[in-house]
DNA sequence: CTAATGACCATTA
DNA sequence: ATAATGGCCATTA
């Protein structure tokens, strides 16, 4: 585990459900400004699921409300429409393949 | 050490 | 609107 991956999985855990934040927005708040592509490599593998079930908040990684800049939804380890359907299930409609960053992105 | 690899981004055509 | 392009950077081989 490197530093660097731990400031992601910190500034990841600070999303609050019902909105998301984009990989460079990510980058910005460890202070990497332009490393928006190695925040995606750090997530990618991120083991911790998001779904497991008794899983300390601590170790949780709501890794799904990571997003492009654009608003399209990006990676996911487990498939872009599971990545959707979790999104959903927060509150955060995906219409179109696109997300209304002006409504669901966190400040 | 160097080279390759992406859950990316902004610009340009 | 889409597609290509050049840049970016931590990690891994």
């Amino acid at each position: 585990m490197t530093s660097f991956t731990e400031k992601i999985y910190s500034a990841t855990r600070k999303i609050p459900s019902g909105k998301v934040a984009t990989y460079a927005q990510i980058a910005r708040m460890i202070g990497r400004p332009r490393a928006s592509r190695a925040v995606g490599n750090a997530l990618d593998k991120n083991p911790h699921s998001y779904l497991v079930k008794g899983l300390p908040s601590r170790q949780r990684v709501p890794c799904h409300r990571v997003v492009r800049s654009d608003g399209s939804l990006g990676g996911f380890a487990s498939g872009a429409k599971k990545k959707q359907a979790i999104l959903a299930k927060e509150g955060v409609v995906v219409s179109g393949g696109k997300i209304d960053l002006k409504r669901y992105l966190y400040r």
